[in-house]
DNA sequence: ATGCCCCCGGTTCGGGGA
């Protein structure tokens, strides 16, 4: 089973491009982030017409993300619990059925940017980093295959962006920032891309300005987060990046990983 | 030190992104 993450920049400027990767790529879900659109917005029609279920929780003009499944899952929640009053959608949770009476769930999550940082911006940031790892904590309590994907907007190691020195002062690089994400390793969850590979210049992200593409001058920002029943079970990861190249890009690409979750 | 570039809503600019 392939499982992908990709912030698409506005998933109605971006159709073309989505609907030929998921030619291409074929995963079996895929989590989307930054739709920018309400959710009768989405461009469903053409989704469906290749074989898609979706399922998306939007909001006007900027945030939201989806689930694009094969299968349609079971169960679906709207939202990261612990803040009522927080109206961003930033998270959808889905549970699809396997096999041998097992599920998968898997959880699309947007994480707040929280430039600039002397704003309201990075406490929310900082907030909604410790409210998922309450959620993680009571998920990893399931012992169930679960994967959390998403552009998380931290960069977790220096090795992880092409110029450390620029991101010294950034929301997604500040110490405090790392180590709310390595709280999550802390839990138990595999990094799935840093787990198969050491690779160095693997990005995620690449800026518009500046010719940062040509220049390779980018960010690996957008992880799959694995329970200990997924990275069991997880074969390989690849990084579509061929696709930062295509046409009215977005300016990130998608992060797949691949599980065996025969019996 | 700042902007580079892009999307959205809705209009020719501001908010937001990273």
């Amino acid at each position: 089973m392939k499982i992908a993450t990709w912030n698409i920049n506005g998933v109605k400027a971006r159709i073309d491009n989505l609907t030929q990767w998921l030619k291409d790529s074929d995963p079996d879900i895929a989590c989307l982030q930054e739709i920018k659109t309400i959710d009768e917005g989405f461009p469903s029609l053409e989704i469906q017409a290749l074989g898609y279920h979706v399922e998306t929780h939007g909001q006007k003009g900027f945030n939201g993300v989806a689930i694009l499944s094969k299968s349609k899952p079971d169960e679906v929640n709207r939202g990261l619990p612990g803040d009522p009053r927080d109206e961003q959608a930033r998270f959808l949770e889905a549970v699809f059925s396997l096999p041998g009476n097992r599920v998968a769930r898997v959880c699309c999550l947007y994480l707040p940017n929280g430039n600039p940082v002397d704003s309201e911006k990075y406490p929310y940031k900082l907030a909604w980093m410790e409210r998922l790892r309450k959620f993680a904590t009571e998920r990893l309590a399931f012992e169930e295959i679960l994967i959390l994907a998403g552009d998380y907007n931290v960069i977790p190691e220096p090795h992880d962006c092409f110029n450390p020195s620029v991101w010294q002062n950034d929301a997604l690089f500040l110490p405090q920032t790392r180590q709310a994400f390595r709280k999550l390793g802390g839990l138990g969850l595999t990094d799935a891309v840093r787990a198969t590979t050491d690779a160095v210049q693997l990005y995620s992200f690449w800026d518009y300005q500046a010719a940062a593409w040509q220049k390779n001058n980018g960010i690996r920002i957008d992880h799959l987060m694995l329970s200990p029943e997924a990275a069991d079970r997880m074969t390989s990861t690849s990084i579509d990046k061929h696709v930062r190249a295509w046409e009215k890009p977005s300016d990130h690409v998608p992060v797949v990983a691949n599980f065996d979750f025969s019996a």
